[in-house]
RNA sequence: AGAGUCGUUUGAUCUGUCGCUUAUUGGGCAACCAAUAAGAGGAAAGUCCGGGCAGCGCAGAGCUAUUCACUUCUUAACGGGAAGAUAUCCGUGAGGGUAUGUAUAGUGUAGAAGAAAACAACCGCCCCCAAAGGGUAAGGGUGAGAAUGCGAGGUAAGAGCUCACAACGACAUGUAGCAAUAUAUGCCGUGUACACACUGAAUGCUGAAAGUUCAAGUAUACCAGCGUAUGAGGGCUGCUCGUCCGAUAUACCAGCGCUGGAGGGUAGAACGAUAGAGUCUGGCGGUGACGUCAGAACCAGAUAAAUGACAGAUAACCCAACAAGGUUACAGAACCCGGCUUACAGAAUGACUCUUUUU
RNA sequence: GUCCCUGUAGUUCAAUGGAUAGAACAGCAGUUUCCUAAACUGCUGAUCCGGGUUCGAUUCCCGGCGGGGAUA
């Protein structure tokens, strides 16, 4: 059975869970265009909640900013068994944010490269 | 054929894989799963106007303030739109831009320049022996603007002082037009701009983060007043009458109801929120904006926010041609409508204009 | 989403519709010094963009662009 979706409830929803989550507490990866931030948030059935942003400062135009959240999200869309399988092991869950830094259009198989790269850095330190 | 002007329409297409949101149906205690259907724009943008809708306020009348201002029409409404009027500027032209209420009244202001910016006299001209004083807007130069222009008469010199011809404006009458206005005649008048003034019309304030309901929560702490059916208070949006709603327990404890003051806590859900001054097709009326009648279909409803990502093919365009390569605009709903403004690769189409060539 | 404010030299600020848009710092040149700094003298340099009103616009009006703020 496949995993490939990434409806509603895996989005990260709560003001208080985004506060938790961006305070100096949370880890950080970097890696570009994209950067995470984490928080392991304590036991849940389900393993990641994540969160998506592309700022004003760097795409000025509505279009471009849905353009960058939609392919971050279907990178992470694709390769979430890299660090779902380790974590459903565990029962832990983990909180997710993905932070956009370019400031022009990158194309998908870049971002596909550095989501692979940083979700599985992320299995590596839990 | 080329170059334009004013409109109107459109805003690449198809296939595969993996997904997202909503609705319906079926299964499941539930989480959820399956099937089917639907899923961004002409500007969704800017937030510049106008409405719907919601809360609060509100008798009437008056005062003040703001906005608008050629005419007629259009509309739910508008500072929008349509058709016209006058003036002016741009363009060879088709056309395009801008302005416009009233008042010959009154008050105020007008840097520098200039004698003077409106109760005016510097030079000049004239009266006068001269000075003093007076008359004078023909001529000079300044300026955006200088007493309407020009000719004749007239005069000491001059002056609408008088007359003819013109320019502009107000009024009266006739004609055309619904009207703005045009035109003819008569009569009266004459510096420019802005502001105040006057007239007419419109306008309560705040915006969906409005507002309503529910859940959760140690606790609505504390203070004052009123009330518990002989009823505090509230609704029917001025008041009165009338009518309707209206409070637990009661031995004690305790979180009884309403009003005012003064605090505390939560950061959740649902409604509002998508059937509409709507859309499409056709007929009729109107120069047109638009109106009206008939028929058809139901056509996004998310909530840190779905409507997609990737791959391939086709089409159009660019590089003189083919191939390779590149490009395919502006741009993403957030309560909903009507406008305006701004951005926009390209394609189609109607009417018209200019230039050249041919017949 | 809604509602406000604002834009002047490289920087920080002035200017009631009126003559060549002013001041400080900065920059450049010169004087001074063996050289530099300081000081003195001179110069350069701007009204966000496009229209309109006006004789005349930084100022008033309209549209655009940019910057900042308030609101749970």
């Amino acid at each position: 059975m496949s995993h490939h979706f990434f409806s509603k409830k895996e989005h990260l929803v709560s003001l208080q869970d985004i506060n938790a989550l961006f305070s100096q507490k949370s880890g950080a990866i970097n890696g570009y265009p994209v950067r995470l931030i984490y928080r392991v948030a304590g036991n849940n059935t389900l393993p990641a909640l994540v969160l998506i942003s592309v700022s004003k400062r760097h795409f000025k135009h509505a279009v471009d900013r849905n353009r960058a959240k939609r392919q971050i999200r279907e990178s992470y869309r694709l390769n979430k068994d890299i660090i779902w399988e380790p974590l459903a092991a565990k029962k832990q869950q983990v909180h997710i944010a993905f932070l956009w830094l370019s400031d022009t259009p990158v194309a998908s198989r870049e971002i596909n490269l550095c989501i692979r790269k940083l979700l599985s850095a992320l299995t590596a330190r839990i």
